[in-house]
DNA sequence: GTGAAAGCGCTAACAG
DNA sequence: CTGTTAGCGCTTTCAC
């Protein structure tokens, strides 16, 4: 019986097994005991069984049309029965590819709504697998000195293929960085610097686009019968929030209607929007509520509750990210969805080109993100 | 001057160089650009600079006490100056290891509040860099023919080191098929099943009392004047679930309170735990509700909506895990939290003392959560 | 189609 | 303390 290289040990079965280095004298031997952390089966172990030459294996893994079908069927029937999978380490030093993309993770981030970057992980994971490509997770410096010093090490030490950036607000340094190190990445999210020059993004990137969400958000409401809307976003240096804002004051303004005092522009903390919904809804009046997240969004919902108003009764509330938060408060909050497994898709697709030869630095993908309407509009 | 490999192609200096190849003939050159992709400094090119041979660089880097002081700087000069980080798969290659360790990651879980991973993942990452790991992510395969594909393909390829394994339920084929393997992993979460049956756990562990935590929530609304305290868990199959319920059960019965009547066991969705408490506060009106998780707990913050009442004045409630939602819902979930930062510390210590020579397979380690008070008790 | 030779960049073992 | 030698397991020439 022929079985996984590893199962010999595990089972410690007295059989005819051929060792897992390529020993001669060994072969046809009766081992009663494998060496506990014996080392896999190489390409010269698959060889020999099969009786070809290592290159031939090689072959039978990376070129399956150069064999001859029937050595191909035997080459194959080897690598099964001994279980041998490619030494990772030895073919990446070989190619000069490790088949793996870095993305740095930054801290969690608690008492918000923000789980963005989780779902998307996710999301990255499965797809990068399907392109033969893992995901390998590396922490923020922490130290504000060099926000790069863990691309750098990833990059210099050729620990990975490419990256994945997705915090590319602007002022971000690494977007910048990475391309002057000719180094391939794909970015979650727009070149928002370039663009503000009118230039052209000079990497690929994915993104949402907020504003399209934010529209469709405020319309929601309007068809409602909601008109006196207010928005609440982040600070004005924000590219992000800015465009989102953009996507309110567009719907508002589509229906004539006027926007002025129902604006607000925090910080992006359930306190701020706890707050600014206060002010709004004494000074304003609004009868519904678009947030720049849902974090700011469940202020507005402590506001209701400390007004003993009922969210989705009384005043309507929108959030953005469609979050756990979201989907899971009473009664629900109505939140904006970004297709992030969409947007692992594109990415994985842009990384492909970007790693192919020659290399296809393409250009960027906008997506429109959908609403998840729930009780609280 | 002499400037990192990489910034001579980006910043096209015309300078005296050295060129990142050993060749011979190029040192002293004028060159107005390198190749775009040039490749990074070996081993080679520091010993060449520094006028010493190779090993010695190793050693510079692996063993610095090897060196004369003298030698060290003059080698730990060169490496800055050529910005030379080791090849990782020529070492990999060469030392058997991948300093990778890795994490399955499952599905993003909709509609729940169940977001321990994420938070965990944040964790290991950054305490694995500490140790020098990172950490590799693959997804499960999705077809429940064979869960432990993604494993046994990695382990095959010596691409990781080790495993972390997250969900050790009872009847998790994971973590005996690992131990089957001779493969280092530590799991997050007793080896219930071994447990179960006296034996002592052949694997090493890590976990987070769940009972002290539930214990814990149930003498905190004890000690708010709470008398009638129901319990909403997970179905009985579920090892996790008995446990966190006993420590509301010992915490009811030490003070010679009833349960009958008070408990119910549920799948962990919102809907169940709307559904449950609703019935429970026909039945048996509590004062106040421990849930086996978040998610539940959110479903009993449907429920009392429903009714108008108020968590936290009319009903009390502690949810477990203290994800976002509890943080961020109104008037903020009293929930038990458990010391993830602090789990992943000790996964990483576990993992060490595995990886080292002699492995040294320690035993289990249980941590204790803490109680995080909010509003809503 | 298949095989032989060379070498990716590094480190373990030994020699000086 | 430093240098020489060898080889990790693989793939890319290039013969045959």
């Amino acid at each position: 019986m022929w079985c996984h290289w590893i199962d010999q040990a595990a089972t410690l079965q007295v059989e005819e097994v051929w060792v897992t280095r390529s020993d001669e004298h060994a072969v046809g031997q009766i081992h009663a005991r494998m060496p506990l952390s014996a080392t896999p089966p190489t390409l010269a172990d698959v060889a020999e069984r099969a009786g070809v030459s290592r290159q031939t294996v090689s072959n039978a893994i990376n070129n399956p049309d150069l064999l001859r079908p029937d050595t191909l069927v035997r080459v194959q029937e080897s690598i099964d029965a001994l279980g041998y999978s490619p030494n990772r380490a030895a073919r990446n030093l070989r190619t000069r590819a490790s088949h793996l993309i870095g993305m740095r993770i930054g801290p969690a981030q608690e008492g918000t709504a923000n789980a963005t970057m989780d779902r998307f992980v996710h999301s990255l994971v499965e797809t990068s697998r399907e392109a033969g490509y893992h995901v390998l997770l590396f922490a923020g410096t922490g130290s504000r000195t060099d926000p790069v010093a863990g691309y750098d090490d990833l990059l210099r030490s050729t620990a990975v293929d490419a990256f994945v950036v997705t915090d590319t607000y602007l002022g971000n340094p690494q977007a910048a960085w990475l391309q002057e190190r000719r180094a391939p990445f794909v970015a979650f999210g727009r070149p928002w610097d370039t663009l503000q020059h009118g230039g052209q993004a000079r990497h690929s990137w994915v993104d949402v686009d907020g504003a399209a969400g934010t529209e469709l958000a405020t319309r929601h409401l309007l068809d409602k019968g909601h008109h006196r809307i207010a928005w609440i976003g982040w600070r004005k240096d924000s590219r992000i929030g800015e465009d989102r804002r953009s996507g309110w004051s567009r719907a508002m303004h589509g229906r004539g209607l006027p926007t002025t005092g129902l604006a607000s522009r925090v910080e992006d903390t359930v306190v701020s929007g706890r707050e600014a919904s206060a002010h709004l809804l004494d000074s304003a009046q609004p009868t519904a509520f678009v947030c720049a997240s849902d974090t700011l969004a469940m202020g507005v919902l402590h506001t209701l509750r400390d007004r003993g108003l009922r969210a989705g009764e009384h005043v309507a509330v929108v959030g953005f990210d469609d979050s756990q938060v979201a989907q899971v408060v009473p009664p629900g909050l109505t939140s904006v969805r970004q297709p992030l497994e969409q947007v692992a898709v594109e990415v994985v697709s842009a990384l492909e080109a970007l790693l192919a030869h020659p290399p296809v630095s393409g250009s960027g993908v906008m997506l429109t993100p959908t609403l998840a309407v729930r009780g609280s509009s």
